[in-house]
DNA sequence: AAGTCGACGTAC
DNA sequence: GACGTACGTCGACTTC
């Protein structure tokens, strides 16, 4: 049989330069790609193929340009140093005897895939030689890929699967996902070959997974969405061409005459000389560096992508704005005069840092009319910065327009420029609205509410992003060195935008009148309340932290080498994997408890499952407990002190939790241990500074408190108003029992279930959490229930309410849409029941607080020196107070809070005081 | 190097 | 499939 070696010389010729250092002849002239080259070829030579082509690519356009205008439109041109290189290539390969196309109008690739085709119909061997793994699609019997750099072969269905994972086939569609920088030809972003082969695994094509591009989920599935119109083109422009006209087939390329004169002067002049060797007769051993190192060559600058445009929905809403920057105190004068005649004006602010406790201010940026705004630039400092307007003086200038409280003002997410303003001696008065707050309202669940996404989702405009100006990972630059023009267009857009989105979102709000309550009277209020919480921070003991951490550091090592040496072997106790393989695998252990994606666990339960069966068990959770209060607490929270005030500055989200309530970061305060010894030291501390104390406030039961009211339960109000302890006095009901005859274990299983019904829980998850049968906990749950009928049905009315509203409600008015409520699949459905009964609780829980923190802070308000609110955690509010305050803060803050809300049951507020948090229980 | 996901565990 | 709402850390994997 004869055998046909087609050589794919551009993609070696591009590999060789890029892979290969710079090598230069003696006269200077660069031949690393070159020396690639002839190696190659060399060993092609090697093999004796009866037929052989060297292909390049031509110059002009091709089908694919037509196809695709942008088509390899990013490519830079090609490198001085390797230009230089293609003519003496064209020579060696000519002079060696090798038959070179270069087909105008066709791309070698093309080329190729049609000889190849011709030629394995002929019944030849086909060998197509090539960097360039798009080949790959045309592996089949008769035709193999070799390269000769890597010195890999596919030859066959399996050996492509092994290297790609999906069979030759497949490879169109695999290419056409994952797309193609280098030629400019987009896929799927962040799909790779690892997730463009584990599609096709499930899906078999990509026409099938663009069919089921709606069950794949995550980040991924959206951008799988998002490239749904452009696959099939993709698919088109990475598709070799097999039938091309050629001139002559492959039987007209047999080998040629050698040149041996010529290749001498080549490779002389080239250097190459143990090719000269071998010329010559010598036998000469391949891969061995010919030339000598030369200078670095330059690198090609790759122009950036071009942005995909967006449709609209509102033209005069979507469309771009008109921006203006302020350098002159002209300029600010006119602006701040616009500023005073406006109804409402928008404003933001850019900083140096997103931790607002931190930030320096850059610039601010102002909004009075759709469509219209400025960027006052006050600290940008780069080589060739324009002079800018002087940060005090301007700011002074701004200062009593800010402080007019009479000056109603707008923001997006507004506490955060609260901050920055204040830090820079700029007090906020007047902050009326705030966008991201009535996207809250309106519908808390539908999405996130930054402003890109509102501006996509409620205009359908497409924000400059962040990135754009500034970078991202290690080329981010900070704010302050963004040109001019640059931060114009971003920051004049984050108010111009900030005001359209009012214009659109306050008059939804206005329609329904629960709503604009609930955002008027609770959530902007909380703005300033919020801000003066996180500036006050909370005093953290350092050195008591250092010394836990050392503490636990002790007792993990300890642990960690008694699980060495009950598990014969060292492994890394972090991770579930190797854990999983240990326990199961190794030590065959039995698996009884799995996680969602159907592997073994290793959880908590797990653990405790096979705990009697080995020992290991226990040690790593011991090691689990340990390692968690030092890598989350004890390391972390030191690092976490603000240099400037030397105390931890939480971030509450206000727009965090979909029922209302706030949520912490940064770090969060919200998830302190209390419930283990180990744990609950943390709280020690967080301290209480010389002649202060700590003060915690928390509300009783308040979520079962809202239950017994929103039920109107009569049995279960009762139990509240007796004052009694509400889960004995649940067994006492459900048991048959006289309260002092209640017994630990009554109480337990009592408390499981009041619990576990606000959140939804069936008879199998209490079973599981008490540990009984299923059987017996359905008993439990249907004493219950005939105990408290007003429970039960509060239950179905609200699970009626939401499937045919689609939203339930708080006491004050807050909603919670839940889209899964009738639609989706059984489990979403059941899921979306089971938050639409827990919402009107938590939810309710979180207005109370709320408006407690509210009504608190005013008070607080002439009491700033003595007494300071320092934390929120969902139903206990944390005080720092001066000691001979506290009577006063104890009765004041207790009182306040307990007449956040009527309700048909009291409120009761306990409360706690201490040198610490701990102590403050 | 950076982003994402899953597993795990802390709080209320 | 089975208990609601959050956030942080870690390892593993993937992309760039």
């Amino acid at each position: 049989m004869s055998r046909l070696v087609l050589i794919d010389g551009s993609s070696y010729l591009f590999r060789a330069f890029h892979a290969l250092p710079p090598l230069t002849n003696a006269a200077g002239e660069p031949t690393g790609a070159l020396f690639g080259v002839v190696n190659m070829l060399r060993s092609t030579l090697k093999d004796k193929p009866d037929y052989v082509a060297f292909v390049l690519d031509a110059s002009g356009p091709t089908f694919r340009d037509a196809m695709y205008p942008q088509y390899k439109a990013n490519r830079p041109p090609m490198p001085e140093e390797l230009r230089a290189q293609v003519q003496p290539m064209r020579q060696i390969v000519e002079a060696l005897g090798f038959p070179l196309l270069c087909v105008e109008g066709v791309e070698a690739d093309d080329v190729i895939g049609t000889l190849a085709v011709q030629a394995a119909q002929q019944g030849m061997d086909v060998t197509i030689s090539t960097g360039d793994k798009d080949f790959a699609q045309l592996v089949r019997p008769g035709i193999a890929l070799i390269n000769t750099m890597s010195g890999s072969r596919m030859d066959s269905v399996e050996t492509v699967m092994e290297k790609f994972g999906v069979r030759p086939d497949q490879i169109v569609d695999f290419l056409a996902l994952m797309g193609d920088t280098v030629d400019n030809v987009p896929g799927v972003e962040k799909c790779g070959p690892k997730t463009a082969a584990k599609w096709l695994g499930e899906y078999g094509t990509l026409d099938a997974i663009m069919a089921g591009a709606d069950g794949i989920k995550g980040k991924i599935g959206e951008n799988l969405r998002a490239a749904l119109p452009r696959l099939p083109l993709n698919r088109d422009l990475v598709t070799i061409k097999t039938d091309v006209a050629l001139e002559g087939g492959p039987d007209t390329l047999a080998m040629r005459e050698r040149h041996v004169e010529q290749l001498r002067e080549l490779y002389a002049r080239y250097g190459f000389h143990q090719a000269l060797k071998e010329l010559d007769g010598g036998a000469a051993p391949a891969g061995v560096a010919e030339t000598e190192p030369g200078r670095a060559r330059g690198t090609g600058r790759v122009s950036a992508p071009s942005s995909r445009a967006t449709e609209a929905v509102d033209p005069a809403l979507s469309a771009p704005g008109e921006y203006e920057t302020i350098l002159e105190p002209a300029q600010l004068l006119a602006w701040i005069a616009r500023l005073q005649a406006a109804d409402e004006f928008a404003f933001d602010s850019e900083t140096n840092s997103l931790d607002p406790m931190q930030a320096d201010l850059v610039g601010l940026s102002f909004s009075v009319e759709p469509g219209k705004a400025a960027y006052l630039p006050l600290a940008h400092d780069y080589p060739g910065a324009p002079a800018q307007l002087d940060r005090r003086l301007t700011l002074q200038q701004l200062a009593p327009l800010f402080a007019d409280a009479g000056k109603k003002k707008l923001g997006q997410h507004g506490k955060y420029d609260l901050h920055v303003l204040r830090r820079h001696g700029v007090d906020v008065h007047g902050y009326r609205d705030d966008t991201m707050l009535e996207s809250f309202v309106l519908n808390s669940g539908s999405g996130r509410h930054d402003m890109d996404s509102l501006a996509k989702r409620c205009l359908g405009y497409e924000t400059i992003k962040y990135e754009q100006v500034a970078g991202k990972g290690a080329k981010q630059i900070p704010f302050s060195q963004v040109a001019l023009d640059d931060a114009t267009r971003y920051a004049a857009e984050d108010a111009d935008i900030t005001l359209r989105l009012h214009r659109v979102q306050a008059p939804r709000l206005a329609a329904e009148a629960g709503l604009e309550q609930v955002y008027r009277d609770i959530e902007m209020p909380l703005v300033p309340v919020l801000a003066s919480i996180e500036a006050n921070g909370v005093s953290v003991d350092v050195d008591e932290l250092r010394r836990q951490s050392a503490d636990l550091s002790k007792r993990m090592l300890a642990a960690q080498q008694q699980a060495t040496e009950l598990a014969g072997r060292s492994f890394n106790l972090d991770s579930p994997k190797q854990l999983q393989a240990l326990l199961f695998d190794e030590l065959k252990l039995p698996v009884l408890v799995k996680t969602p994606t159907g592997q073994p666990s290793t959880n908590e339960e797990a653990l405790e499952a096979i705990a009697d069966q080995h020992e290991l068990p226990r040690v790593i959770l011991e090691y689990r407990g340990l390692a968690k209060l030092r890598s989350t607490y004890t390391d972390k929270l030191p690092d976490m002190v603000n240099a400037q005030t030397g105390r931890v500055h939480t971030s509450y989200h206000q727009a965090g939790a979909a029922t209302g309530r706030l949520s912490s970061t940064d770090p969060n305060l919200q998830n302190i241990p209390i419930r283990t010894d180990d744990g609950r030291r943390i709280r020690r501390a967080f301290i209480a500074p010389p002649g202060r104390k700590l003060v915690a406030c928390d509300y009783s039961q308040i979520e079962l408190r809202i239950m017994a009211h929103l039920s109107e339960d009569p049995g279960l109000v009762r139990a509240f108003e007796s004052g009694a302890d509400v889960h004995k006095a649940t067994a006492a009901e459900v048991f048959g029992r006289k309260l002092e005859d209640v017994t630990g274990n009554e109480r337990r299983a009592a408390k499981a279930i009041n619990f576990g019904l606000m959140y939804g829980m069936s008879a199998f998850g209490l079973a599981r959490q008490l540990g009984i049968a299923r059987g017996e906990a359905q008993d439990y749950i249907a004493l219950y229930f005939s105990r408290y009928p007003g429970v039960r049905d509060f239950m179905e009315r609200t699970r009626q309410q939401a499937r045919e509203r689609g939203y339930v409600e708080t006491v004050f008015g807050r909603r919670l849409y839940l889209e899964y409520i009738n639609q989706g699949t059984q489990a979403q459905r059941a899921g979306a029941e089971r938050a639409a009964i827990n919402a009107p609780m938590q939810g309710t829980a979180a207005d109370i607080i709320k408006r407690a923190m509210i009504s608190v802070d005013a008070w607080l308000a002439d009491h700033r020196e003595r007494a300071l609110m320092i934390l929120q955690v969902h139903d206990e509010l944390v005080f720092e107070v001066d000691a001979d305050f506290v009577p006063t803060l104890l009765d004041q803050a207790t009182g306040l809070m307990s007449a956040a809300a009527q309700l048909s049951v009291p409120l009761v507020v306990d409360s706690g005081v201490g040198q610490n948090w701990d102590e403050a229980h």
